[in-house]
DNA sequence: AACGCGGGGGT
DNA sequence: ACCCCAGCGTT
C-alpha cells in the first residue's frame, strides 16, 4: 500500500525542525522569501544543515538580497564561503544571482530554475515546492532513503536513483501532498534527518510504520537502500610553505586557478600533490623562494577529499632583512595572485585543508591559533583536537635524510 | 553513466 | 575508518 501523504503531514505539523530558512507550517504564515530557499538550498547540498545554520545567517547579514549579491565581487562571495567546501557552488551562486538581477527575479516555474547556474533538478524542485507551492517532490539523499525502505525497492544505488525519483512523484497522486509541496517536501527531508536514518532508524517513531513501509515490515529497515561498493580512498602527498614577512607580521598567499579542486581559492604556495611523499630538495624547487633557509616544521597534515586523501608537510621561512629580503619581496609581489595577508585574515580566507598547516604551525609555535572557524558546539570541540592530534601523530611519512 | 568536487558529524 | 549528508557540472 501507498504511505499516508496526510499522515506524514500530521507528523511534520508536530515534529517539524525549527530552521533559519524555514517557515514553520500552518495557515496564515508569510510567504517564504526565494532568495532565502534558494540560498538555503544551495548550502545544503551535500551539506548538513547543522554545518549550514550559523553560515545561513552570516552569508544573509553581508549579502541580505539577491541584489546585493549579484554587486559584490566574486572573492568576496568565495571569502564568505571559506570552509563550507563545494566552492563551484560559490561560483555558481554569484553567477546565478548576476543572472536573476538582470532579469528581475526567480522564475517560479521548475524547468526555468532547472536551467540556472548551478540549480540542478534537486535543487530547482525544492525551489519550486517550497517557495512557491509547486506540486514537485525534491528528490535528494533523505527522499531517495525514504522511498527506497517505503516502497523496499532492492536495487542498488545510484543504478535506482531514477525510479525512486518517480515513485517519490508518485505521491502527489494524494490530495494532501498536493495541498502542502513545501510542507511535504521538509516533512520527508525531517523524517529522512530525524527518524529515517542512514543507520539505525527509529522505527518507532514512524508515522509510516505498520502498514506504510515495505521495508519496516520485512525487517529490511537496516540493509535499504543497496548501494554499490565503492573503492578505497588513495592518499597523495604535497609539501606547503609558510613565508612570513618580519617586517608586516603578513604570510605569503597565492590563488588557486578558477575552476578544479579548491578552485578560485586561497593557498599557502606548494608542490603539486601526488602519489609519492616529497623528498627535502625536491620540494623547495616548488618554494617562492628557494634560496631562503626553510625550515620543515614537526609532523604532517592530512585533509580528506572526497576521492582521495591529502598528507601535507609544511616548510616555514622568514624574509631576511636587507636586500635579499627585498628581492625575494618584490618577486613574489610581482607574481600574479600572490598576496600577503596577516595570520589572523589569511586563516578566515583559507579552505580547511589549508587551515590545517596553519593550525601545524600553531603547535610548533611558528604562528599564533587561529580562531576556530565556527563557535564549539558540544562535541564539535573534541572532534576537532582529535583530528590535530591525529595530524600531529601522524609525523612525516618518510624520515628525513640524516 | 561516471567522475570530480569539501567538509563535518555520527557510529 | 568508514559512511553519508536538503547535489551539480562536465565528459
Amino acid at each position: 500500500m501507498t504511505p499516508s501523504a496526510a499522515a506524514l503531514l500530521r507528523w511534520y505539523d508536530r515534529h517539524h525542525r525549527d530552521l533559519p530558512w524555514r517557515t514553520p507550517p500552518g495557515q496564515g504564515t508569510r510567504a517564504p522569501d526565494p532568495y532565502r530557499i534558494w540560498l538555503s538550498e544551495v548550502m545544503l547540498q551535500q551539506t548538513t544543515a547543522a554545518a549550514v545554520a550559523p553560515r545561513f545567517q552570516r552569508f544573509l547579514a553581508r549579502f541580505p538580497s539577491v541584489e546585493a549579491l549579484a554587486a559584490a565581487p566574486e572573492a568576496a562571495v568565495m571569502e564568505e564561503w571559506a570552509g563550507l567546501g563545494y566552492y563551484a557552488r560559490a561560483r555558481n551562486l554569484h553567477a546565478c544571482a548576476r543572472q536573476l538581477a538582470a532579469s528581475g527575479g526567480f522564475p517560479r516555474d521548475p524547468a526555468a530554475l532547472r536551467a540556472l547556474p548551478g540549480i540542478g533538478a534537486y535543487t530547482a524542485a525544492a525551489v519550486a515546492a517550497i517557495a512557491f507551492g509547486a506540486p514537485v517532490v525534491p528528490v535528494d539523499g533523505n527522499v531517495e532513503r525514504i522511498v527506497a525502505r517505503v516502497f523496499g525497492v532492492a536495487e542498488p544505488l545510484p543504478g535506482a536513483r531514477s525510479r525512486l525519483a518517480a515513485l517519490a512523484q508518485g505521491f502527489l497522486g494524494q490530495a494532501a501532498a498536493r495541498a502542502r509541496p513545501g510542507d511535504f517536501a521538509q516533512a520527508l527531508f525531517d523524517l529522512g534527518a530525524g527518524v529515517c536514518t542512514s543507520r539505525r532508524p527509529a522505527c518507532a517513531l514512524c508515522p509510516w510504520r505498520a502498514g506504510g513501509c515495505a521495508a519496516e515490515a520485512r525487517g529490511e529497515q537496516d540493509s535499504l537502500p543497496r548501494r554499490v561498493a565503492k573503492r578505497a580512498r588513495p592518499h597523495r602527498h604535497g609539501a606547503h610553505f609558510l613565508l612570513a614577512d618580519p617586517a608586516t607580521g603578513r604570510i605569503l598567499l597565492r590563488r588557486r586557478p578558477p575552476g578544479g579542486l579548491l578552485g578560485g581559492m586561497l593557498e599557502l604556495p606548494g608542490t603539486p600533490w601526488r602519489t609519492a611523499p616529497w623528498e627535502r630538495n625536491e620540494a623547495l624547487t616548488h618554494a617562492p623562494w628557494p634560496g631562503l633557509p626553510w625550515r620543515l616544521v614537526p609532523g604532517t597534515a592530512a585533509h580528506g577529499f572526497t576521492h582521495f586523501t591529502l598528507d601535507m608537510q609544511l616548510y616555514a621561512a622568514a624574509l631576511p632583512a636587507g636586500p635579499a629580503g627585498e628581492a625575494a619581496r618584490s618577486a613574489c609581489r610581482a607574481a600574479a595572485g600572490w598576496e600577503w595577508r596577516p595570520p589572523a585574515a589569511a586563516a578566515a580566507a583559507l579552505p580547511t585543508a589549508m587551515r590545517r598547516l596553519l593550525d601545524l604551525a600553531a603547535e610548533d609555535g611558528t604562528l599564533p591559533r587561529a580562531e576556530p572557524l565556527r563557535p564549539a558546539e558540544p562535541g564539535a570541540a573534541a572532534a576537532r583536537r582529535r583530528t590535530v592530534r591525529s595530524g600531529r601523530n601522524t609525523g612525516p611519512r618518510r624520515p628525513e635524510r640524516p
